[in-house]
DNA sequence: TTTATTCGTGCAACTAAGTTGCATCACACT
DNA sequence: AGTGTGATGCAACTTAGTTGCACGAATAAA
C-alpha cells in the first residue's frame, strides 16, 4: 500500500487519490472486479474517474480486461510481464459457482489452442466455471 | 423452412408464428445472433415476445446461449445432440475480426481442459477472435 | 511567480441491454 | 360455450457503459 505513489511515479503516471485507492482496492482483492463493485467500493470518488482510470491503466497495462462465466466485464491487475499495450493475459479466469468471484489462473494451465484449418485464429479467451481454492473444500 | 411447425409440434412445442420466425431466422443465418439484432429483424413481433420465446428455446434446448469475444450475450441454434436442459455446447466459438460474427466451431477442435490441482474446473467456455471461413481469404 | 498548457475530476445526461408486471388474447380441453 | 393455461403486447424500469463539458490541480514555460 504504501509504495504505490513510488510505483506509479517510476512509470511516470500521476499520482492521484482517486487512481491509488483503485490499485490498492485491487491489491487487496485477489480477484477481477467490475465497474459497478468498483463504484460501490470507492464511492468517495466520482463513477467517472473510477471509470476513465480503469481503461487508462489497461492502457498502461496496469490492469487487464475480462469477461467473466456470465459475461460480466471485470478488471484484474496484470502481472510483471504486462507491458504497455502488450498484454500477456494468455492465462484462463475461473468464475467460482460458489462464491462467486472470478480469478485469474496460472499460464501454465491454459492450453495452446490449434487452428482449424477453415478458419484462422489470433487469440482465444477461455473462461472456466467451477471452485475456488478456497470454496473447493 | 416448411418444416419448423412440424417439428415444434413432434417436440411438443406450441407453435406460433413469433416463434416460426424466430427459428427460421437462425436456420438462414449461420452464426450466433443477439437479443438487440432479433429484436431489430423480427420488428414485426414484440421485442418481449422474442426475449421470452429465446429463454423458452434456451430451456427447450432448441438454442444455446453463449458470450462472444466482446462479452455480447448471443444466441445459436442447438445441433440435434442437445436434449432439453443438457446441452452439449461443448463446442468453442469464434468471432470474426472482419464480419464480426460469431460461429459455432467443431467440437472436435475444441480442446479438452484438464483441472490444475488447486482448483475445481466443472465447465469451459472458450471464446476465440480471428477470421472465419469466409472472410479468412 | 505568473501564465499557459495539459491532465484529472465531478456532474449531468444519455444510450443500450436486459428484465418484469400486468392486462389481454388465443388456444386446447372439458 | 366455458374454463384454464399459455403466449403476446405494452409500458415501465433497472443496470451497465459511455460522453460532453466545465472546473480544478499540477506541471512546464515565460
Amino acid at each position: 500500500m504504501i509504495n504505490t505513489k513510488e510505483i506509479f511515479e517510476k512509470q511516470g503516471i500521476r499520482s492521484t487519490t482517486c487512481r491509488i485507492d483503485l490499485v490498492n482496492y485491487f491489491t487487496k482483492n485477489k480477484f477481477a472486479i467490475s465497474f459497478p463493485q468498483l463504484e460501490k467500493a470507492l464511492k468517495k470518488h466520482d463513477r467517472t474517474s473510477v471509470y476513465r482510470n480503469l481503461i487508462f491503466f489497461e492502457e498502461q497495462g496496469v490492469v487487464h480486461k475480462l469477461y467473466d462465466a456470465d459475461g460480466i466485464l471485470k478488471y484484474a491487475l496484470c502481472k510483471d510481464n504486462c507491458a504497455e499495450h502488450l498484454h500477456h493475459d494468455n492465462h484462463m479466469h475461473l468464475t467460482c459457482n460458489k462464491c462467486k468471484h472470478t480469478y485469474c489462473l496460472n499460464e501454465k494451465h491454459t492450453p495452446k489452442i490449434k487452428s482449424p484449418k477453415k478458419v484462422v485464429i489470433e487469440s482465444v479467451a477461455i473462461t472456466a466455471r467451477g471452485l475456488c481454492e478456497n470454496c473447493k473444500n
